[in-house]
DNA sequence: TATTGTTATACTCTATAACTATA
DNA sequence: TATAGTTATAGAGTATAACAATA
């Protein structure tokens, strides 16, 4: 026989693939509701705290890079969600904020974040909900993770 | 103050996306030195152990649409990895077949998904990956996950 | 009519690299 | 010359829907 290869269910990455996936296109589909994606939301979640920050702050923050955070702005500003502002020192600096729109739209975008978190873990017991936190916690410091998932 | 927003970094679902992207995007670095993605790898390694399979088969078992599989199949059949056979009884249906270099590539690629794994989760405990692995397992149950992830 | 598979279209995200404007 | 940001191009993945051939 030629089968000595492990199973692809043997492996971990492709369990937490399978998991992750799941959760974020569950996610997803509850953005789409209110037409944002979750790229989206995590850039409106990340502005919505602060004045303003600059696309290669956002790109070095979320494992981006700047030419993507640039089609994500377009599309955000698009939408009216969020403005460019230029820097009033330097001529070739911008800014990203929130519009008054975008900001009002945090909080629900937030409970459908809340909601999906309630709805894909609600089988954990609280004891393996808190092994499970300090298990991937501890990965991405181990691993030296620093990119905001997108996908 | 309006912060009664929870962090992004509070939810499982962020955490789980973020080890997960770190895990697949690792994996899909080391395939492409062998011009292989990982939806391609995981299309092999369900092809190895069988004669030959159905693009509809495979489009369900993948939780991906017949589309997809078949653009899948045509890059497969192009690195001349796979072969569509036609059916000898059903005029419609085909079949996705390895190639004879197809399945020589299978240890090497398997291998890869081997070393990407021991890198991964080198760090955890031999208790903690026990646990991780039942709670990836039964969430998998619990959440009636059918789909192969392939990001 | 229903089914198999392909094809067309479109959208999101990704990356590299060329480009503009400014420092 | 280096940097900030945009834009162009290409590739991989997603989905829906139209289509051909066959059952």
């Amino acid at each position: 026989m030629s089968c000595d290869i492990p199973e692809l269910t043997a492996h971990l990455g492709y369990r937490l693939r399978q998991l992750s996936n799941h959760v974020s296109q569950a996610f997803s589909r509850k953005l789409a509701a209110k037409d944002v994606t979750v790229a989206e939301w995590t850039v409106m979640r990340r502005l919505y705290p602060v004045e303003s920050v600059a696309p290669s702050q956002l790109a070095d923050a979320m494992g981006m890079t700047r030419g993507a955070i640039s089609k994500l702005a377009d599309r955000l500003v698009a939408k009216s969600l969020v403005v460019r502002d230029a820097s009033a020192t330097d001529g070739r600096a911008h800014f990203l904020r929130l519009t008054a729109h975008g900001a009002e739209m945090v909080p629900a975008l937030a409970a459908l974040a809340e909601q999906n978190e309630a709805e894909c873990f609600a089988h954990l017991s609280s004891a393996d909900r808190a092994v499970l936190e300090r298990i991937l916690a501890n990965a991405v410091v181990q691993l030296r993770i620093t990119a905001t998932p997108v996908e």
